[in-house]
DNA sequence: CATCAACCTGATCA
DNA sequence: ATGATCAGGTTGA
């Protein structure tokens, strides 16, 4: 499998990995899984189930299909995958996904990460050195510890959440059964989930390729390079519509695209 | 349906 | 150093 670590684990669509040196460590499911990058794709430590690590990855994706495919609809932003070669979009755990990005409401990506980290450190089981990401019980099992995660106003949609999906009233995994569109009116539903958010969900918990999630950096790219502004629901179909089922990857690529142009213009 | 302030906190900027 | 600003948005008016 081919794959850059750096672009996949240090975008900012998961939020638990750490660089430390050559390696990144992470937590997946219930291992602590440490990385670094070689030649032909990844030195692997840790892992308890590598078809797991497999599915995560998206080993599935063939990159290159990807890029040819949107390079038919738009060569241009086909053409940004060279500054990011090895990207892969992750399939991360429905709940995780879910709850974690629940947190990301106006917060920036170190918040983010820091709020999640908190959140496992409080609620989640031990796995030594790191801690699994809790369930909807473990959140509810030790609701009193949350206010030390500093949540903010995020802290009270964290635990209706948490409550809801023990009551069964929001079934994570039932989601995964529905389509793109379907995935999104029901993450809608919950409280603390806007459209970006259920976007974010639906591409990286539920595989949802054809989701263009517009945060502030996208929508200002979107406006530069194709004039098109206005409502969330406009953004992100024009995305849809016009790199087609692999819009995410677009959406990506464009995403760097801009960090790229920010770093070089202080 | 579009607009807009308020929202917790902390990292970043002036 | 210390205060303003803003951040992968959502909500409710």
């Amino acid at each position: 499998m081919d794959v850059s670590l750096d672009p996949t684990l240090g975008c900012g669509q998961a939020h638990r990995w750490r660089r430390t040196g050559e390696w990144w460590e992470g937590v997946i499911d219930n291992d602590i899984v440490r990385m670094r990058q070689t030649d032909y794709g990844a030195e692997v430590e840790g892992c308890s189930d590598m078809g797991r690590l497999m599915r995560y990855f998206r080993s599935e994706d063939d990159l290159d299909a990807i890029v040819r495919e949107i390079s038919e609809r738009d060569p241009y932003v086909a053409s940004l995958s060279e500054h990011c070669p090895g990207l892969r979009i992750l399939k991360q755990d429905e709940w995780e996904c879910l709850a974690t990005y629940l947190l990301a409401t106006n917060a920036n990506v170190a918040r983010i990460g820091k709020m999640v980290e908190s959140v496992c450190d409080a609620c989640g089981r031990d796995l030594g050195g790191r801690h699994a990401f809790p369930s909807p019980k473990d959140i509810l099992d030790n609701a009193e510890r949350i206010p030390s995660c500093r949540l903010g106003f995020r802290e009270g949609r964290f635990i209706e959440l948490a409550r809801r999906v023990e009551d069964g009233e929001i079934d994570p995994v039932a989601i995964s059964e529905l389509d793109y569109e379907g995935c999104v009116r029901e993450l809608i539903g919950i409280k603390g989930v806007g459209p970006k958010v259920a976007d974010c969900v639906a591409i990286f918990g539920y595989g949802h390729l054809e989701a263009f999630p517009v945060d502030v950096r996208i929508q200002k790219v979107v406006e530069e390079m194709y004039g098109v502004s206005g409502s969330y629901a406009k953004v992100s179909a024009f995305g849809r519509e016009r790199f087609g089922r692999y819009a995410g990857y677009a959406q990506e690529f464009l995403y760097h695209s801009k960090f790229i142009a920010s770093r070089r213009t202080p």
